[in-house]
DNA sequence: TGCCATAATGTACGCGTGTACACTATGGTG
DNA sequence: CACCATAGTGTACACGCGTACATTATGGCA
């Protein structure tokens, strides 16, 4: 009987008892297709990720981190996760994956700023489909989203380079198609600025370069820097993810260039990675874990109120992480 | 119209033009939901994983190949992933996920030869529902598995160790409740034996040591070999993993041994830590999103046939990588 | 033209829940 | 005792597909 499983109306709990006894006895399990046919709802949260192997710009910790949250909250709450892997032909249709009731929520990982992303994005919006963005913005659109303070994030890492004496502070950053490396540049921009380093023209042309969060990317900076560094024109890099850091600092090893001695290096993310290098190296530990957590709360909470949190956003606090490469 | 959309049955193409026609103009978008039931079919394969965050034993990189591979198959056979984590408390059940009918096929990810798992398993097999483990065998059933050649693997590991002139090999192996690690210390055990190395009474107590796969586990035997590698009662060591590895060459460095100079090493897994480290570590490639898909494929060729497959078992050739580190 | 095989289409029902509604039992109150 | 509110239970139907079966159109052949 549907009503003493599920509690609803008035049941005397002697007959509540016999029903459950029965059902124990006969091994009764309820079909969940035919309780999500009924309810009209999945009970999946979908959640969507670039195709990894392909493209190794992402690290595979990023991703089980963030995933592991989204299924701790979920499983706990009697939701399934769906993983759907951006089609790799380019084509974002998530609004089929509502319609045709496979997904109750979306949650996306690895989003840029891109046309096709924010088509797609805005079309799940105006059909009320909820969705949740981890670590990536959309500024001029009101879509929830989980991010961490970037910015801060990487104010902490300039502001402990130059505490650490250095004084011509390099950036590799990633693609400006994600608010992430957005928020990196603004936070190393201001930390800059308030300490009086440098003007603004100089590190756009000097000091500014752009990788595409790949370990390579960082490598082949490497002899584009090397020059500068021995001629201390530059004794500090912040990259904005370990994997470029890592990249950098083998790159400028071929140059006899070290980490921490030579020059100082920070990454961005506390990956396994940057734990291993020698010289180990100074990171910012982003709470993905936590931030995957906060996405499910947020759409499940959605899919509850079934409204408002809609466009909720929240932000979490990271940390630095000092070690011997600055 | 069912009919047009599955192709079944004879139709006028003049017909079936002008439903699809009129299905696109209505935006019709067949609901998954009912489909599944109609079928009773969940169009789930479920994914089965530990929750690694907590028990950081497994690399990220490890399940997010594999579950790569398998997302790629899975999706162009439309069916979708269902990600299920294991449950904490150890409670294994996985065939109330069938009986519930949220998915018409498994595939176990990090599973091990343990009381309760195996009891679960049988359970499955006693239903006839169709699963298939990757990268753990369990010989005495007839379950369907895609592994690597991790016997293999390790006597070519151990092979080159000799060859680059190494006699005294160490082994640093994981739990033996994996199959993996079975398999590893037989292929050590028999190059071994080959190369007229060793009388088996001296490995087992001399030189085989045990860890947990995890990179800690791997710093501390590091003080169980130092002595021995500095006297040359050691001068190789063959970790199971790339963790343990990476963990005992940190652990020797603080010992002022070197890997690649001061002894041999060697891991397994060829994970991104491996090329990053210094030395670069020698390792062995497993093909795990090959591995993934192969798993995905033998599922999904198991519901269509009904039958047959449901017992295969499937072994990839791996492939040795040397660097620096041996 | 009549007949039949087969192509093409129409139709009705089942799948297993959830749930609205109808109905009965209970117990308290005037 | 009659009446009524509410607790408890029985029942029938909807959900949106797939599909088996019934029905009709078509065309070839005698």
């Amino acid at each position: 009987m549907s009503r003493v499983l599920n509690n609803v109306g008035p049941i005397k709990s002697e007959t509540k008892e016999k029903v459950l006894r029965a059902a124990k006895k006969i091994g009764y399990v309820p079909s969940a297709l035919a309780q999500q046919f009924a309810r009209k709802k999945s009970g999946n949260i979908g959640v969507v990720l670039p195709h990894v192997p392909k493209v190794h710009l992402f690290s595979a910790y990023y991703f089980s981190e963030i995933l592991s949250g989204i299924g701790e909250v979920a499983q706990s709450n009697d939701y399934n996760l769906l993983l759907i892997y951006r089609d790799l032909s380019g084509k974002r249709d998530y609004s089929t994956l509502f319609r045709a009731q496979k997904i109750d929520a979306c949650i996306m990982l690895g989003s840029q700023n891109i046309p096709e992303e924010r088509a797609a994005l805005a079309e799940l919006q105006k059909q009320n489909y909820p969705f949740c963005l981890v670590n990536q913005r959309f500024d001029e659109e009101d879509y929830c989203t989980v991010d961490a303070d970037h910015i801060e994030g990487s104010r902490l890492v300039v502001e402990h380079l130059i505490h650490q004496g250095y004084r011509k502070i390099a950036m590799l950053n990633g693609p400006l198609s994600y608010s992430n490396s957005e928020d990196r540049y603004k936070g190393y921009i201001a930390a800059l600025e308030q300490h009086k380093l440098h003007s603004t023209l100089e590190y756009a042309d000097e000091l500014y370069y752009e990788g595409n969060y790949s370990r390579k990317s960082g490598y082949e900076t490497a002899s584009l820097l090397a020059e500068k560094i021995k001629q201390s024109d530059i004794d500090a890099v912040f990259a904005a993810n370990d994997r470029m850091a890592i990249g950098l600092m083998n790159g400028l090893k071929e140059f006899n260039l070290e980490a921490g001695t030579d020059y100082g290096l920070v990454g961005y993310d506390n990956s396994d990675g940057s734990r291993i290098v020698s010289p180990p190296l100074t990171t910012v530990e982003v709470p993905f874990y936590e931030m995957g957590r906060q996405a499910a709360k947020l759409v499940l909470q959605t899919l509850e109120n079934d409204k408002s949190t809609l466009s909720q956003k929240s932000v979490l606090q990271i940390n630095l992480i000092p070690r011997e490469s600055s």
